[in-house]
DNA sequence: CTCTTGATCTTCT
DNA sequence: GAAGATCAAGAGC
């Protein structure tokens, strides 16, 4: 009965495999600005396939670049709802996106995952996204979804419950920021968060020299 | 390496 | 009709 199933390879973090606790409803009924750079660290698996958020970023009902800003639509309902849920949207007619629903209901915003450190279930990640090095499978927030298998069907989903995981990282590890990617409004908010010299990043951070 | 373009769904003007 | 919280592939340097 001694099976021994070898830890997966990791070429960074070589603990992957001790999670920390599981983040509860609770943990997202704060402010965006909160909790967005406390994910950086934290591991999301979706049916046990995932990794380390290495990028997210934060939207607020308050300012133009959010999907909220302009009240609720069919798809932004749930942000509109209680905290600790999946926003799932479609972009560009192509991709998903997955973001966090937070803050108390009645204050509608949201963080915006972005890019994870390919952990748990790498194999059938490179089956979903085709022949893909470590580095970029996950590096962008419609390439998640991809590897993840993440669709519209995980729309208002819970965030601690199956298929879903959220566990806290287990220490705070160094942070960058910075603009947001993509958008033309409200581009000056520093608004960005991810970890300081990552691999798996959609994009350099400004200050943050890497390689 | 950078720049351009096609793919094509939801919302807004 | 146009824009958008994107990505991959191809052209050019």
């Amino acid at each position: 009965m001694t099976k021994h199933t070898p830890p997966p390879a990791s070429d960074t973090v070589n603990s992957v495999t001790r999670l920390g606790k599981r983040l509860n409803r609770s943990f997202f009924a704060r402010s965006v600005h909160e909790v967005a750079p406390e994910l950086i660290g934290a591991t999301m698996l979706v049916d046990g396939v995932g990794g380390i958020i290495v990028e997210v970023e934060a939207y607020h009902q308050s300012e133009p670049a959010a999907h909220s800003y302009r009240g609720p639509t069919p798809r932004t309902m749930v942000m509109f709802g209680p905290p600790g849920v999946a926003y799932v949207y479609r972009s560009y007619g192509i991709h998903w996106c997955i973001n966090f629903v937070c803050e108390p209901e009645g204050s509608a915003a949201a963080v915006l995952i972005r890019a994870l450190q390919p952990t748990h279930g790498i194999p059938a990640m490179r089956r979903r996204r085709g022949l893909h090095d470590e580095r970029t499978l996950c590096s962008g927030p419609g390439k998640l979804t991809g590897a993840l298998a993440i669709t519209n069907r995980h729309n208002g989903l819970a965030l601690d419950a199956p298929p879903i995981e959220i566990h806290a990282r287990r220490e705070a590890p160094e942070i960058a920021s910075g603009p947001r990617i993509g958008i033309t409004k409200a581009v000056e908010l520093p608004w960005r968060y991810g970890l300081k010299g990552s691999r798996f990043l959609s994009k350099a951070f400004p200050d943050d020299k890497l390689r």
